[in-house]
DNA sequence: GCAGAGCGATGCAAGAAATGCAGCAGTCCC
DNA sequence: GGGACTGCTGCATTTCTTGCATCGCTCTGC
C-alpha cells in the first residue's frame, strides 16, 4: 500500500541499521529516505532513532511506533485477504512458525491438504524454537504458531492443544524395542542422543530426571533431531521425540519407537497459539482450524 | 499523519454521502478526491463505494476497510500519546461517552480532580445513551464510556462496576421523604414522572413493575432527568435516579432523594467499559484507573 | 416527456512535492 | 592521520498531485 510506504522505509531502517544500508536495499537514495524519516519524526513530534556514528538505533519512541506498524500492516493485511476472499477469490499466504517436530511429517500432510482445497494460498513455514516461534507471532511475522511446551507469553492466545507422550527412538532390532512401553531407568543402560536446551522434550525430559533418581547422562547432544534420528545404530543409541514428529511404526522405517511410561515422564503438550487480540487473515484462520481438526484427531 | 489523509478522506466520503459533498467539507476540489478514491480502490482490488445517482454508498469491503482506519488511527493516536508521555509532556485527550446520571455532579467532580493533576489534558464528554455509548466504543469515538445497565456487546470489556440501587427523587416535603426506604408499593399513590424507555433505570423499574403486582402509570415520561427533577413539586410528583446522579440530602437542595427497597428493584449496575483488546492512550488510561477508584469508593 | 440539477469520471495544463546529485561535518578503524 | 563510513543539506530535475472545464448518467419536478 502506497501510503504505508514510509511506514515500511522505517522497518528496513531498522532492519539495516543505517539510512544509507536501507536506502539501498529499499533501491532508493539515501537522500529521499533520509528525507522521509525527519519529516516522520517531525509530524511525531520525537526522534524514531537515535543517531549513532556508526548509524542508527530505534529510540523508545520508534519501539513503540514499530510494533504499531507490524500490527497494522497485519491488520491491513487481513483486510486484503477478506475482501479478496468476499470476491470469490480463495487465495491468500499463511505464515507459519513451528518446531521442529512438525517438519517433517505433519506440517506437509496438512499443508498439503489444504492446498488441495485452497490451491491460489501459499504458505511460508519456518522453523522457530518455542521462545523465538512466540517472538515472531508478536511481531508478526508469523500468523499462527505449532509449538512444544511453549514459555507461553501473555501476548499469545491459544488455539488449540494436543498431548504428546515422549518416545523413545531406537533401530528397529534394539532390546528395548520389545517393549511395549519404556521406562526412564531402561534409558539410562543405552548410550543417548539429547536433543538441546531450547527444546520441548529436552525440558521435559530434564524436568523428569530433577525429579527421579534416574540420571540420564547425554552421549551426543544436538539441534538437529534429524541428525539423532539418522546417527548410526550399532551403538544401540536412543533418541527422543514426540508422535507428531516420528513416522508410524508400520511403514517399516529403519527405526521404531516407543513411549516411555507417562508415570517417569508426562507427556508435554503442543500447542497452536495466534497473537492474542488479532484477527486472522481468511486463509491463516482456515488453516489454524483444520490444524485444530487434526490436533484433536491425533490426540483422540 | 500525512500519510493517513487519504484514508481520514475515506471517512469523510462516507460521512457526507457524497464525493462532491466531501470534498467541499475537506476544502478541496472534487477531482483530487475522486481521485485519491480511485487510486485506493486501485490499490485494494475493489471498489470501497457503491456507485449510486445520488452520490455513494460503503461497499462490504468498504466496511471493512473504514473499520480498519478507525482503529489503526485509535491505535496511532495511542502512540502518540505514549510518546508525548515518554518525552514527559502529560498532556492528551480523554473522550468519554456516558449516560445522563454522571453529567450534573460525578464527571465534572471527576474531571476537574484529574485536571488538577494534569492540566495539560483535555476532554470531550458527550452524552449517549446505552447502545449508542458502545457504538461509540466500537467505532473509536470515544475512549471510554460509562454507563448504567448497558446493552453488553461482545466487543466492548468492562473496566469496573459500582451497584446503584434505584432511587426515588421528591420535594423536601414530601410524605414520602419521611421514610428511610420507599416501597414501590408506596410510589403507586403519587403522580410519576418517568424517564423515558432507552435509560437504564426506566429499565429496571419495567422489570420490577412486571415482576410484582404493583403498577405506575407515568404522568410525565421525558428523556431529561433534569427536567424531571425539575418539573414543580406542588403535585408531589415522585420520579427516579442513581445515586451518582444525585446531590447529597445534606446539600439542603428543595429535592430530597430515598433509596426504593432492593426487593422491590434490585440495584442496577454501573460500567465502566472500553473498546475490547484496545490499548489506551495515556491519559485516557489514567483517568479510566482514577473512574474505576471513584467506582469503588461510591460502591462501598 | 423533457428540462434541470445533481452525481461520478476524465483530458489537459499548472502547481506542488518528492527525488537525486554533489558535498558538508563528524566518528571510527587501522 | 588517512580512509571509509555515518547522517545531513542546497539546488536542479523529475514525478506526482491538483484544479478547471466538460462528459455521460440518473433522478426529480413540472
Amino acid at each position: 500500500m502506497r501510503h504505508l510506504e514510509t511506514l515500511d522505509f522505517i522497518v528496513a531502517i531498522n532492519r539495516a541499521g543505517s539510512i544509507r544500508g536501507a536506502a539501498e536495499s529499499l533501491a532508493i537514495t539515501s537522500t529521499a529516505l533520509n528525507r522521509r524519516l525527519l519529516a516522520l519524526e517531525e509530524e511525531l513530534g520525537a526522534p524514531v532513532f537515535e543517531r549513532l556514528p556508526r548509524g542508527v538505533r530505534l529510540s523508545t519512541a520508534g519501539e513503540l511506533l514499530i510494533q504499531h506498524i507490524r500490527s497494522q500492516r497485519a491488520d491491513l493485511e487481513r483486510v486484503r485477504s477478506q475482501i479478496a476472499d468476499l470476491k470469490g477469490e480463495r487465495r491468500g499466504h499463511v505464515r507459519v512458525a513451528c518446531s521442529q517436530a512438525l517438519l517433517p511429517y505433519f506440517m506437509p500432510r496438512e499443508i498439503s491438504a489444504y492446498r488441495a482445497e485452497h490451491p491460489r494460498v501459499t504458505f511460508d513455514v519456518n522453523l522457530r524454537d518455542r521462545y523465538r516461534a512466540e517472538r515472531a507471532l508478536i511481531s508478526h511475522e508469523a500468523d499462527i504458531a505449532l509449538v512444544f511446551e511453549p514459555v507461553r507469553l501473555a501476548d499469545v492466545q491459544v488455539l488449540a492443544t494436543a498431548p504428546q507422550p515422549v518416545h523413545v527412538v531406537m533401530v528397529r532390532d534394539h532390546p528395548l524395542a520389545a517393549k511395549p512401553v519404556v521406562r526412564l531407568s531402561d534409558v539410562a543402560a543405552f548410550p543417548v542422543g539429547m536433543p538441546s536446551e531450547e527444546f520441548g522434550v529436552r525440558y521435559l525430559l530434564d524436568i523428569a530426571m530433577r525429579r527421579s533418581s534416574v540420571s540420564i547422562v547425554p552421549d551426543i547432544e544436538s539441534d538437529s533431531f534429524e541428525f539423532l534420528r539418522c546417527y548410526p545404530g550399532p551403538e544401540l543409541m536412543l533418541t527422543f521425540q514426540i508422535p507428531i514428529g516420528l513416522p508410524s511404526d508400520d511403514e517399516g522405517g529403519p527405526v521404531v519407537t516407543r513411549p516411555i511410561d507417562t508415570r517417569d515422564v508426562p507427556p508435554g503438550l503442543l500447542y497452536l497459539a495466534q497473537m492474542r487480540g488479532r484477527t486472522l487473515p481468511v486463509a491463516a484462520a482456515n488453516f489454524a482450524r483444520q490444524l485444530a481438526g487434526a490436533m484433536d484427531g491425533a490426540a483422540g
